[in-house]
DNA sequence: CTACTTTTTACGCCATAGCGTAACAATCGA
DNA sequence: TCGATTGTTACGCTATGGCGTAAAAAGTAG
């Protein structure tokens, strides 16, 4: 599962891939943030205005942080030793 | 230089290291990205509240991309094979 | 110390995120 | 097939981001 994201859908999309394998509902998400559901279903649904403040409480729910790394850089050899 | 983020301050640390490594200024991403440079600003400052689009704004100026990983998750072989 | 560049901050303005609340639609299990 | 859970959408409201513009503060080279 890679969870490579240059788009506020591609984000959305692995915020609710993530979920999912936790196997959560947008419901305890909400709980565990204090986001609203319907803040949880735009956010996975893609919205480019959502708050920086609101994704960064969905990913830590998630247990995710993020990584911010060079545009295809894939992992290079360099960043292994 | 590892850009692994969990905050806006530290998201904003990294867009700042980031812009510097490559020896611009807030006003040259200003001119890729269309955003004024006191957005610039404040996003490398940590504001929370800064929207989504913003952030990958700046990070596509950058050539940056985002990866969502588990966190403290540095580097298991499972990611290599 | 002095000019120049870069960054930060301010003010008025408009657009919109996220809130409470609620209804509606879609998905799923028995 | 149906009841129930889950997800999406809507309305009015308040707070605030980012805009244009501008000025002040901080950093840097000479």
């Amino acid at each position: 599962m890679d969870l490579t994201a240059r788009t506020a859908e591609q984000i959305g999309e692995a915020l609710r891939r993530t979920r999912k394998a936790r196997g959560w509902t947008q419901s305890d998400i909400s709980a565990r943030t204090n986001l609203r559901v319907a803040t949880i279903s735009s956010l996975e649904n893609g919205d480019a205005g959502a708050k920086l403040a609101t994704v960064l409480a969905v990913m830590a729910a998630l247990g995710l942080e993020f990584r911010l790394v060079e545009r295809g850089g894939s992992l290079e050899i360099e960043d292994i030793f």
